[in-house]
DNA sequence: TATATTCTGAGACTCAATCTCAATAAGAAT
DNA sequence: ATTCTTATTGAGATTGAGTCTCAGAATATA
């Protein structure tokens, strides 16, 4: 499986172990394209029959933050949320504040201004966040 | 004092009587155009010789922000931090990782970008958070 | 002034996330 | 394969921002 080699390979590059724990948050990571919390994770390994404590996810899900494996999103309710990045290409967040789903959305033109801007300061870029929060058409209109 | 006014139109539009420890909680917000934590302010109050508890700031704060008198700023390090918003016009923030310094900025171009993209998904945009995260000159460079 | 209602503060509590440390497992060497 | 060294794990303790509780204090109303 081409992303255990990714796995492999990054645990490698940070000194760690290739073990079952690891594996089996991995694995449960890339298992949706859903926005979930380390407590629905660590759930969802559990139900699945493996036993994995919340330090272990909590502690492997940083490593795949730190080696771009995964994505933590803050939304500002105390709980981060995180998604893989199998394949994907980068993207900002709308986020419904009624029923709490997350959708995506790219813009180059607002990429583009971001640079700008920050050129303008004399700074250097180091990551952003862009979040809509929105209610959407289902929570509009029910 | 006009923000004298504006506090009291807040608290009576909220059912809340006007009390020493409210005004105490504006006035130190409204001294600096910092962007504070809660213990910030709360130990700048105390320093000021006054007695105010932390439950008041933060039950004050929560007020402030619901009447729009005051911005929560989620840096996702887990501590909000706030800043007043009288003379203040809208716009969002750069963030040193290095130094914590937080900056000003405003685009038009991404502000109508923003309408747009919710437009297209047939959503209503509520509010949004938009926050660079670079390392500044200082930093850069020492 | 008497009475009703809101406010306050100290500290208990919550909850996500982190830390501790003894027991366990992985990898290297033989 | 067995032993040895070192990293990993998990249960539960801890942290820290923020919230809640409730008795006493302050304010408003009659």
């Amino acid at each position: 499986m081409a992303t255990y080699d990714q796995l492999k390979r990054a645990l490698k590059k940070e000194g760690l172990r290739y073990t079952q724990q690891r594996q089996s948050v991995w694995d449960e990571l890339c298992a949706t394209n859903d926005h979930r919390d380390a407590e629905e994770i660590y759930l969802a390994i559990r139900q699945s029959g493996l036993n994995v404590s919340r330090a272990t996810v909590y502690r492997t899900i940083d490593v795949l933050v730190k080696n771009k494996m995964a994505r933590k999103l803050e939304l500002g309710d105390g709980r981060a949320r995180y998604e893989h990045k199998v394949n994907a290409t980068h993207h900002d967040h709308l986020i419904c504040i009624q029923c709490g789903k997350i959708e995506e959305f790219m813009d180059e033109v607002i990429e583009s201004r971001q640079d700008e801007i920050v050129k303008k300061f004399g700074y250097k870029l180091v990551r952003h966040i862009h979040q809509l929060f929105i209610i959407c058409s289902e929570c509009e209109s029910p």
